[in-house]
RNA sequence: GAGCCGUUAGCUCAGUUGGCAGAGCACCGGACUUUUAAUCCGGGUGUCCUGGGUUCGAGCCCCAGACGGCUCACCA
């Protein structure tokens, strides 16, 4: 095979087929007509496929040039149609023999579905109506080895969407919506922030001490500090200290990481917002939440109504709130009085199907009833409020009822989004809290929250009281986009190895 | 980590009771100068996920494994 004129056996890869021999062996055959189209650097691009068709009237009969990917070919004989993609979206080509020359356009025969050209021509509209490209010179600026999904069906396999997601996003129109709507969200958050004072800042994402939430984190090793980090599992503690710094609005938005499973709900770095703001407490959080989120849909999507399995969620503000209690209350049918004791407690939650094994703490008694029984139905954007405290040890407790914190989360479609509440501030009550997630850590629960002597000494110069939120991006993007996994919104999913060796 | 389902051509998928490996698109050859899932004629290009086993014979049955999806467990 070598030896006849086709590429070197050592170019290839290691899964070829018939396809992708004869688009070698097209490459092979240009290279040697000195027609190598890897050497180009650059072509002048004078529009985008959807310039071109939004400004048809001004543009009829000119000459424009457009680059994309070669994504559709139908061939007449002495005329070709051809679809081009490019960032902007599609457009129809229609090469003529008789305005390309015999050679010319037998050359341009010789292009495969895939291949990166650039077209030079008039624009035109065909007898059916159609915005198109009439062609003067057509320029293969990249050959295209391997043959594209089918046309029709697109990519469907997720596997390979996740794995390959350049032929996702080539293949399918759907997927590149949802990125551009990402992003936008993300744009969109940014600016409603900086509108409000707020400073974007970037904090440690090599910790020494993995804290501002209960999770499990990567490990990982400095070699010139001969020193274990960690990846950070949130970037409150550092955003705190900038409070105390006197930046008293802050934001951050980035990679977080957490060592747990994975799930249609969860991957091992997500995106994350954390915002803190100095001299509020929980309840302007919620305002804050709710509008960031409404601001998000409405710049990302033109609307701020969401479809979801055939129900309409209304993201404009206000959104419901509800304590915790009332929650299980109207949803389990708990009454929380039930839930006092922590006998009667695990005697409810046997009743209704759920593991209450001896020694339980009520606190995770509770959450268990209300994931099994109240999460799924806050479809409409819902605040819960009042968790308990000793489930949340960065949170300031209710004045009047201190075993409740000052703390909520917000769920749409079922979907946990974020975590919000007014900072403890005081630097001896946080230190009383972290003895205790030492002592249960101590007890074997590693999701526990480590000591971090540094944190406890910003606190002591003092913090202002402040309300903070962390808000899961990915998940926000699930909603927005009506994504049911959160793989569909993450270009690059974590999965395992392609092969096993 | 557990349960269920899936893996067949480049892509999307059929494959009957265990009996020569199939279709559409893509691709190759031919016709065609305004089509848009173009059309018409001709051509199947394959490690049936991998490794064992049963059988005269395995895509199909059995066992083990890999990868993926969904559900569950922990979390945002």
């Amino acid at each position: 095979m070598a030896g006849s004129g086709g590429p070197p056996e050592e170019a290839r890869g290691p899964d070829e087929n018939e396809q992708v021999r004869q688009r070698r062996e097209k490459l092979s055959r240009l290279r040697e007509a000195g027609e190598d189209p890897f050497r180009i650097t650059a072509f002048p691009r004078t529009h985008l496929a959807a310039e071109v068709v939004a400004a048809f009237a001004s543009l009829q009969g000119e000459e424009v040039s457009v680059a994309g990917r070669l994504t559709a070919r139908r061939r007449h004989g002495k005329a070709t149609f051809l679809d081009l993609l490019d960032g902007s979206g599609r457009i129809q080509l229609l090469l003529r023999e008789n305005n390309l020359g015999e050679e010319a356009y037998r050359k341009a025969g010789e292009l495969d579905v895939g291949d990166i050209i650039g077209v030079r021509g008039g624009v035109v509209r065909t007898r059916t109506g159609e915005v198109t490209v009439e062609a003067a010179e057509v320029t293969l600026l990249a050959k295209a080895l391997r043959p594209l999904p089918e046309k029709w069906h697109g990519l469907k396999d997720v596997e390979l969407r996740y794995r390959r997601r350049y032929l996702d996003l080539i293949a399918n129109p759907e997927s590149r919506r949802i990125f551009q709507v990402r992003s936008r969200a993300v744009r969109a958050i940014r600016n409603y922030l900086d509108r409000r004072g707020f400073l974007e800042v970037e904090t440690p994402i090599l910790q020494p001490i993995p804290g501002g939430a209960l999770a499990r984190p990567f490990i990982t090793h400095h070699n010139a500090l001969d020193r274990d980090l960690y990846l950070r599992i949130a970037s409150e503690l550092y955003l705190k200290r900038l409070i105390v710094g006197g930046l008293e609005r802050v934001y951050e938005i980035g990679p977080t990481f957490r060592n747990e499973g994975i799930s249609t709900r969860h991957n091992p770095e997500f995106t994350m917002l954390e915002l803190y703001q100095a001299y509020a407490d929980y309840q302007a959080m919620m305002e804050l939440f709710e509008g960031v989120v409404a601001h998000a849909a409405q710049e990302a999507l033109g609307a701020t109504r969401v479809e979801r399995d055939g129900e309409t969620i209304e993201l404009a503000p206000p959104w419901r709130r509800i304590k915790l209690l009332d929650a299980v209350q109207e949803y389990a049918g708990v009454a929380p009085e039930d839930l006092l004791d922590p006998e009667r407690a695990r005697a409810v939650c046997a009743e209704k199907g759920l593991p209450a094994e001896e020694g339980t703490p009520v606190s995770t008694l509770i959450n268990n009833l209300f994931e099994a029984f109240v999460q799924p139905k806050l479809v409409q954007p819902t605040f819960v409020f009042d968790y308990p405290t000793i489930i949340s040890p960065l949170a300031k407790a209710r004045p009047d009822r201190p075993e409740l914190a000052e703390r909520f989360e917000p769920f749409i479609a079922g979907l946990e989004l974020g975590n919000a509440f007014s900072e403890l501030n005081d630097p001896e009550e946080q230190r009383r809290r972290f003895q205790e997630q030492v002592a249960m850590r101590a007890q074997g629960d590693d999701e526990a929250h480590p000591m971090d002597e540094d944190y406890l000494r910003a606190l002591e110069y003092g913090m202002p009281p402040t309300g903070g939120i962390g808000l899961g991006i990915d998940r926000l993007v699930m909603v927005l986009t009506g994504s049911p996994s959160i793989r569909d919104v993450i270009l690059f999913p974590q999965l395992r190895a392609e092969k096993s060796d």
